[in-house]
DNA sequence: AATTAGCCCTGATTGC
DNA sequence: TGCAATCAGGGCTAAT
Protein backbone atom coordinates (compact mmCIF):
# COMPACT_ATOMS: atom_id res chain seq x y z
CA UNK A 1 0.00 0.00 0.00
CA UNK A 2 1.85 2.88 -1.08
CA UNK A 3 2.21 6.10 1.66
CA UNK A 4 3.91 8.96 1.62
CA UNK A 5 7.13 7.16 1.63
CA UNK A 6 6.67 5.00 -1.22
CA UNK A 7 5.12 7.72 -3.18
CA UNK A 8 8.22 9.27 -2.72
CA UNK A 9 10.81 6.72 -3.70
CA UNK A 10 8.56 7.04 -6.62
CA UNK A 11 8.55 10.58 -7.49
CA UNK A 12 12.21 10.60 -7.09
CA UNK A 13 12.66 7.79 -9.64
CA UNK A 14 10.39 9.13 -11.68
CA UNK A 15 12.40 12.65 -11.76
CA UNK A 16 15.93 12.27 -13.92
CA UNK A 17 13.42 9.93 -16.64
CA UNK A 18 10.55 12.47 -17.33
CA UNK A 19 11.36 15.84 -16.82
CA UNK A 20 12.53 18.43 -19.06
CA UNK A 21 11.12 15.83 -21.76
CA UNK A 22 8.77 16.36 -24.52
CA UNK A 23 5.36 14.00 -24.68
CA UNK A 24 4.67 12.53 -27.93
CA UNK A 25 1.88 9.62 -27.30
CA UNK A 26 -0.79 9.06 -24.84
CA UNK A 27 -1.90 5.40 -24.81
CA UNK A 28 -4.59 4.91 -22.33
CA UNK A 29 -6.05 1.16 -21.98
CA UNK A 30 -8.39 1.47 -19.19
CA UNK A 31 -10.95 3.64 -18.70
CA UNK A 32 -10.88 3.53 -15.02
CA UNK A 33 -7.21 4.45 -14.85
CA UNK A 34 -8.33 7.60 -16.20
CA UNK A 35 -11.82 7.78 -14.36
CA UNK A 36 -10.86 11.32 -12.45
CA UNK A 37 -10.21 13.32 -15.71
CA UNK A 38 -13.87 14.67 -16.13
CA UNK A 39 -13.16 15.84 -19.84
CA UNK A 40 -13.03 11.47 -20.26
CA UNK A 41 -9.79 9.58 -22.08
CA UNK A 42 -9.44 11.48 -25.28
CA UNK A 43 -9.58 14.94 -24.24
CA UNK A 44 -6.76 13.63 -21.14
CA UNK A 45 -4.53 12.50 -23.88
CA UNK A 46 -5.16 15.65 -26.63
CA UNK A 47 -3.85 17.42 -23.25
CA UNK A 48 -0.70 15.62 -22.77
CA UNK A 49 0.69 15.20 -26.61
CA UNK A 50 2.90 17.92 -27.29
CA UNK A 51 3.21 19.02 -24.05
CA UNK A 52 6.95 19.30 -21.59
CA UNK A 53 7.14 18.10 -18.59
CA UNK A 54 8.66 20.83 -16.19
CA UNK A 55 9.15 19.76 -12.96
CA UNK A 56 7.47 16.88 -10.57
CA UNK A 57 6.25 17.86 -7.15
CA UNK A 58 4.20 15.76 -4.50
CA UNK A 59 1.56 16.33 -1.51
CA UNK A 60 0.94 13.17 0.56
CA UNK A 61 0.18 10.65 -1.70
CA UNK A 62 -0.83 12.51 -4.63
CA UNK A 63 2.24 13.27 -7.10
CA UNK A 64 2.00 15.65 -10.27
CA UNK A 65 4.51 16.97 -13.08
CA UNK A 66 3.67 20.45 -14.37
CA UNK A 67 3.55 21.17 -17.69
CA UNK A 68 4.63 23.91 -20.25
CA UNK A 69 1.14 24.63 -20.73
CA UNK A 70 1.08 24.74 -16.49
CA UNK A 71 -1.38 22.47 -16.26
CA UNK A 72 -0.95 19.77 -14.01
CA UNK A 73 -0.99 15.97 -14.65
CA UNK A 74 -1.68 14.19 -11.39
CA UNK A 75 -1.27 10.85 -10.53
CA UNK A 76 -2.11 8.59 -7.62
CA UNK A 77 -1.11 4.88 -7.20
CA UNK A 78 -3.96 3.96 -4.79
CA UNK A 79 -3.46 0.64 -3.69
CA UNK A 80 -1.46 -1.15 -6.47
CA UNK A 81 -0.15 1.90 -8.54
CA UNK A 82 3.08 1.48 -10.08
CA UNK A 83 5.26 3.36 -12.64
CA UNK A 84 8.05 1.60 -15.00
CA UNK A 85 10.70 2.94 -16.95
CA UNK A 86 10.30 0.80 -20.20
CA UNK A 87 12.09 1.01 -23.37
CA UNK A 88 11.03 -0.50 -26.21
CA UNK A 89 8.52 -3.06 -26.38
CA UNK A 90 6.49 -3.19 -23.49
CA UNK A 91 3.01 -5.12 -22.41
CA UNK A 92 2.84 -6.11 -18.69
CA UNK A 93 0.46 -7.38 -16.73
CA UNK A 94 -2.30 -4.60 -15.63
CA UNK A 95 -0.26 -2.06 -17.86
CA UNK A 96 -3.18 0.79 -17.83
CA UNK A 97 -1.38 3.67 -19.37
CA UNK A 98 1.58 3.89 -21.55
CA UNK A 99 3.39 7.01 -21.91
CA UNK A 100 6.08 7.66 -25.03
CA UNK A 101 8.69 11.01 -25.46
CA UNK A 102 10.02 12.58 -28.71
CA UNK A 103 13.45 11.71 -27.93
CA UNK A 104 14.31 8.04 -28.64
CA UNK A 105 14.66 7.19 -24.66
CA UNK A 106 12.36 4.99 -22.62
CA UNK A 107 8.77 6.10 -21.78
CA UNK A 108 6.79 5.44 -18.92
CA UNK A 109 4.34 2.86 -18.10
CA UNK A 110 1.72 3.26 -15.32
CA UNK A 111 0.64 -0.67 -13.91
CA UNK A 112 -2.31 -0.80 -11.30
CA UNK A 113 -3.48 -4.48 -10.99
CA UNK A 114 -6.64 -3.29 -8.45
CA UNK A 115 -7.62 0.38 -10.48
CA UNK A 116 -7.61 2.20 -7.27
CA UNK A 117 -5.14 4.50 -8.60
CA UNK A 118 -5.13 7.00 -11.55
CA UNK A 119 -3.91 9.49 -13.68
CA UNK A 120 -5.62 13.18 -14.86
CA UNK A 121 -5.12 16.33 -16.03
CA UNK A 122 -6.00 19.56 -14.13
CA UNK A 123 -5.35 23.61 -13.55
CA UNK A 124 -2.57 24.70 -11.33
CA UNK A 125 -3.71 27.28 -9.16
CA UNK A 126 -2.19 28.94 -5.80
CA UNK A 127 -3.38 28.19 -2.43
CA UNK A 128 -1.79 29.96 0.42
CA UNK A 129 1.40 30.65 -1.59
CA UNK A 130 1.53 27.06 -2.73
CA UNK A 131 0.95 26.21 -6.47
CA UNK A 132 -1.27 23.14 -6.70
CA UNK A 133 -3.41 21.43 -8.87
CA UNK A 134 -7.25 22.64 -8.31
CA UNK A 135 -8.61 19.67 -7.53
CA UNK A 136 -6.07 18.85 -4.54
CA UNK A 137 -7.39 21.74 -2.36
CA UNK A 138 -8.91 19.80 0.38
CA UNK A 139 -5.70 17.63 0.78
CA UNK A 140 -3.63 19.15 3.70
CA UNK A 141 -0.25 19.57 3.77
CA UNK A 142 2.22 16.22 5.00
CA UNK A 143 4.32 16.05 7.72
CA UNK A 144 7.49 16.38 4.84
CA UNK A 145 6.23 19.82 3.71
CA UNK A 146 8.59 22.63 4.52
CA UNK A 147 5.32 24.73 5.90
CA UNK A 148 3.96 21.66 7.97
CA UNK A 149 2.44 23.32 11.44
CA UNK A 150 2.43 20.25 13.63
CA UNK A 151 1.01 22.48 16.50
CA UNK A 152 -1.44 23.73 14.63
CA UNK A 153 -2.37 19.97 13.11
CA UNK A 154 -2.40 19.04 16.84
CA UNK A 155 -4.83 21.79 17.62
CA UNK A 156 -7.02 20.75 15.25
CA UNK A 157 -6.88 16.82 15.41
CA UNK A 158 -7.94 17.75 19.45
CA UNK A 159 -11.20 19.69 17.99
CA UNK A 160 -12.64 16.15 16.84
CA UNK A 161 -14.59 13.51 18.37
CA UNK A 162 -13.73 10.82 16.11
CA UNK A 163 -10.95 7.80 17.20
CA UNK A 164 -7.17 9.54 16.60
CA UNK A 165 -6.44 6.59 14.03
CA UNK A 166 -9.44 8.05 11.98
CA UNK A 167 -8.39 12.09 12.46
CA UNK A 168 -5.05 10.69 11.30
CA UNK A 169 -6.26 9.09 8.31
CA UNK A 170 -8.16 11.87 7.34
CA UNK A 171 -6.44 13.81 4.30
CA UNK A 172 -7.86 16.95 5.04
CA UNK A 173 -6.01 16.80 8.48
CA UNK A 174 -3.05 16.06 7.94
CA UNK A 175 -1.92 14.47 4.23
CA UNK A 176 0.24 11.19 3.31
CA UNK A 177 -0.31 8.59 6.40
CA UNK A 178 -2.07 5.04 5.34
CA UNK A 179 -3.02 2.27 7.73
CA UNK A 180 0.61 1.03 7.50
CA UNK A 181 2.12 4.35 8.87
CA UNK A 182 -1.11 5.10 11.23
CA UNK A 183 -0.51 1.81 13.23
CA UNK A 184 3.51 2.56 13.33
CA UNK A 185 2.77 6.15 14.75
CA UNK A 186 0.41 5.04 16.96
CA UNK A 187 2.62 2.46 18.40
CA UNK A 188 5.81 4.33 18.82
CA UNK A 189 3.35 6.99 20.31
CA UNK A 190 2.23 4.26 22.93
CA UNK A 191 -1.58 5.27 22.14
CA UNK A 192 -4.73 3.08 21.28
CA UNK A 193 -6.06 3.34 17.81
CA UNK A 194 -9.77 4.04 19.24
CA UNK A 195 -8.80 6.90 21.59
CA UNK A 196 -10.92 9.54 20.72
CA UNK A 197 -8.83 12.54 19.52
CA UNK A 198 -10.18 14.82 21.90
CA UNK A 199 -9.34 12.86 24.36
CA UNK A 200 -5.54 12.78 23.96
CA UNK A 201 -3.91 16.00 25.29
CA UNK A 202 -2.41 18.26 22.57
CA UNK A 203 1.33 17.77 23.39
CA UNK A 204 1.11 13.95 22.97
CA UNK A 205 -1.36 14.43 19.61
CA UNK A 206 1.97 16.67 18.74
CA UNK A 207 4.61 14.19 19.20
CA UNK A 208 1.66 11.19 16.99
CA UNK A 209 2.77 13.68 14.77
CA UNK A 210 6.19 13.99 15.37
CA UNK A 211 6.63 10.16 15.46
CA UNK A 212 4.57 9.90 11.79
CA UNK A 213 7.18 12.51 10.25
CA UNK A 214 10.16 10.27 12.03
CA UNK A 215 9.32 6.29 10.93
CA UNK A 216 8.02 7.75 7.29
CA UNK A 217 11.38 9.42 7.45
CA UNK A 218 12.91 6.35 8.23
CA UNK A 219 11.18 4.37 5.68
CA UNK A 220 11.69 6.67 2.88
CA UNK A 221 15.40 6.17 3.80
CA UNK A 222 14.76 2.47 3.31
CA UNK A 223 13.58 2.89 0.27
CA UNK A 224 9.54 2.49 1.50
CA UNK A 225 7.83 -0.87 2.39
CA UNK A 226 7.18 -3.52 0.39
CA UNK A 227 5.41 -6.76 0.84
CA UNK A 228 4.97 -8.02 -2.78
CA UNK A 229 5.53 -7.08 -6.24
CA UNK A 230 2.38 -4.26 -5.53
CA UNK A 231 4.63 -1.83 -4.72
CA UNK A 232 8.72 -1.39 -6.23
CA UNK A 233 10.37 1.73 -7.52
CA UNK A 234 10.20 2.25 -11.47
CA UNK A 235 13.16 -0.26 -11.60
CA UNK A 236 11.08 -2.77 -10.19
CA UNK A 237 13.05 -2.77 -6.71
CA UNK A 238 11.18 -3.42 -3.66
CA UNK A 239 12.19 -1.11 -0.74
CA UNK A 240 13.00 -3.21 2.54
CA UNK A 241 11.67 -0.89 5.70
CA UNK A 242 9.24 -4.24 6.19
CA UNK A 243 11.72 -5.72 7.97
CA UNK A 244 11.77 -2.57 10.72
CA UNK A 245 8.20 -2.75 11.03
CA UNK A 246 7.05 -2.88 14.43
CA UNK A 247 3.17 -2.86 14.92
CA UNK A 248 1.75 -3.35 10.87
CA UNK A 249 1.57 -7.12 10.05
CA UNK A 250 3.09 -8.13 13.56
CA UNK A 251 -0.87 -9.77 15.21
CA UNK A 252 -0.27 -12.57 17.27
CA UNK A 253 3.35 -11.61 17.35
CA UNK A 254 5.35 -10.78 20.72
CA UNK A 255 5.51 -6.31 21.35
CA UNK A 256 9.11 -5.29 20.56
CA UNK A 257 8.67 -2.94 23.42
CA UNK A 258 7.18 -5.18 26.42
CA UNK A 259 6.69 -8.87 24.90
CA UNK A 260 3.09 -9.19 25.22
CA UNK A 261 1.18 -10.21 22.11
CA UNK A 262 -0.27 -7.81 19.93
CA UNK A 263 -3.61 -8.12 18.32
CA UNK A 264 -5.43 -7.52 15.32
CA UNK A 265 -8.80 -5.03 15.58
CA UNK A 266 -11.67 -4.46 13.75
CA UNK A 267 -11.60 -0.52 12.12
CA UNK A 268 -14.06 0.68 10.08
CA UNK A 269 -13.62 -2.07 7.03
CA UNK A 270 -10.30 -2.54 7.78
CA UNK A 271 -7.96 -3.21 10.56
CA UNK A 272 -5.81 -2.72 13.53
CA UNK A 273 -3.00 -4.03 15.00
CA UNK A 274 -1.91 -2.90 18.46
CA UNK A 275 -0.38 -3.81 21.80
CA UNK A 276 -2.51 -4.67 24.21
CA UNK A 277 -0.52 -3.72 26.98
CA UNK A 278 1.31 -0.42 25.64
CA UNK A 279 -1.51 0.75 23.80
CA UNK A 280 -3.93 0.27 26.20
CA UNK A 281 -7.46 1.26 25.55
CA UNK A 282 -8.58 4.20 27.45
C1' DA B 1 -21.43 20.52 9.99
C1' DA B 2 -19.39 16.41 11.51
C1' DT B 3 -18.94 11.66 11.29
C1' DT B 4 -19.36 7.06 9.48
C1' DA B 5 -20.64 3.31 6.31
C1' DG B 6 -20.36 1.58 1.77
C1' DC B 7 -18.50 1.20 -2.84
C1' DC B 8 -14.98 0.33 -6.29
C1' DC B 9 -11.34 -3.53 -7.92
C1' DT B 10 -8.19 -7.98 -8.53
C1' DG B 11 -5.66 -11.86 -7.02
C1' DA B 12 -3.86 -14.57 -3.22
C1' DT B 13 -5.47 -17.10 0.46
C1' DT B 14 -8.68 -19.61 3.28
C1' DG B 15 -12.83 -22.52 4.06
C1' DC B 16 -16.16 -26.00 3.06
C1' DT C 1 -10.44 -30.95 -6.27
C1' DG C 2 -13.20 -27.00 -7.03
C1' DC C 3 -15.64 -23.25 -6.15
C1' DA C 4 -16.93 -19.51 -3.11
C1' DA C 5 -16.08 -16.50 0.59
C1' DT C 6 -12.61 -13.50 2.63
C1' DC C 7 -9.04 -10.10 2.84
C1' DA C 8 -6.10 -6.12 1.43
C1' DG C 9 -7.65 -0.50 1.76
C1' DG C 10 -7.37 5.00 -0.46
C1' DG C 11 -10.48 8.16 -1.76
C1' DC C 12 -14.78 9.38 -2.81
C1' DT C 13 -20.00 9.61 -2.16
C1' DA C 14 -24.07 8.86 0.39
C1' DA C 15 -26.37 8.39 4.53
C1' DT C 16 -26.96 9.46 9.38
Amino acid sequence: MPELPEVEVVRQGLQPWTVGRRIQSVTVQHPRSVRRHQAGASDFTQRLIGRRLERIDRRGKFMWWQTDQDEALIAHLGMSGQFRVVGGEHNARHERIAIEFEDAQPGIVFVDQRTFGGLCVDELITVDSSQMPSSLQHIARDPFDDRFDPIAVAHRMKQSRSSVKAVLLDQRIVSGVGNIYADESLWRAQLCWSTPANRIRVERLHELLDHASDVMTQALAAGGTSFDELYVNVNGSSGYFERSLDAYGRAGRPCRRCGELMVKEQFGNRSSVRCPNCQRRR
